[in-house]
DNA sequence: GCAATTCGGATCGAATCAGTCTGAATTGAG
DNA sequence: CTCAATTCAGACTGATTCGATCCGAATTGC
């Protein structure tokens, strides 16, 4: 239940390009020398990122990266499963994915999906604008209820 | 943002347990007959959750394992964090882990604090009692607001 | 007292992850 | 037009963690 350190590292990542404005050039070095990604890391990140369509690429000596989207359009789960790919708690909330040796007479199966919704719109409600800022807009309002 | 298949498999084990008379002998070998998990993990498992006072151990020819808490106390949670220790996304949001390298000016730390207890309430809102029947008692009104 | 059945810890192999390195492409200056 | 500098993109290597299996210790029933 633990994220990975690429997916911390993107989001670290993402947070400081969204403070820069939003039509300026941001290289991967710049990117790695304001967060502290290893540099190396960060150009894979970044062409993770462009690959799933939240950065827009330009090569050459002037080249960089740029924001794809506003930052209110970019969430948290986005850029999650731009790194790890799609958000499965379990095998078998991913489609076409049957190979679990339980399968048959699984009766927690059903759960799963309510619970894999939960946890990816804890995710998709945190929006890049909000990471952007120092502190959270209104920590003490953290409530959940999926009931 | 994968659970693990031993979290995945403890949980099966958990529901199964779950449906039988609270205080019925469960021995490793009947649940791993009875969701699928290998024996030698299944025991693996249930030693986890004993030692997280989820299960009463008792050794012996008539050993066995017993819910050492009524279904409804016991939460996804309690099952997961169990196995996979503390629900904890990123390094920082765990007291006394400071080894974040970037650590000093990281101005994204706050956020994950909100993140993780939406995530670890998605978990805790969920009751072994609930994962024992067969489908979830109300698909539909699965619904969630951390705002 | 003996044997059968069960938990508990330790060991081994595999997969994924994190990081680093080298190559291809493009632009800007000379 | 040529050259060089800067940048992205893909492939490789080492390490950590995960998952499964095996063997030993403990306890109860006969």
């Amino acid at each position: 239940m633990r994220l990975s350190s690429l997916a911390d590292y993107a989001v670290v990542m993402m947070a400081a390009a969204a403070r820069h404005c939003p039509h300026a050039r941001l290289s991967a070095t710049i990117l790695a020398a304001e967060t502290g990604v290893p540099l190396p890391t960060a150009q894979k990140l970044a062409g993770k990122l462009a690959a799933a369509g939240l950065l827009e690429t330009q090569r050459g000596a002037a080249g960089g990266f740029v924001l794809a989207k506003s930052c209110e359009t970019i969430t948290l789960a986005d850029i999650v499963e731009a790194v790890e790919g799609p958000i499965a708690l379990t095998a078998c909330v991913e489609e076409a994915k049957h190979d679990c040796a339980l399968e048959s007479a699984c009766k927690v199966r059903p759960h799963w999906g309510v619970v894999n919704e939960a946890v990816r719109g804890a995710f998709a409600n945190v929006s890049l604008a909000s990471l952007a800022v120092p502190a959270p807009v209104s920590p003490a309002r953290a409530e959940l209820s999926i009931a």
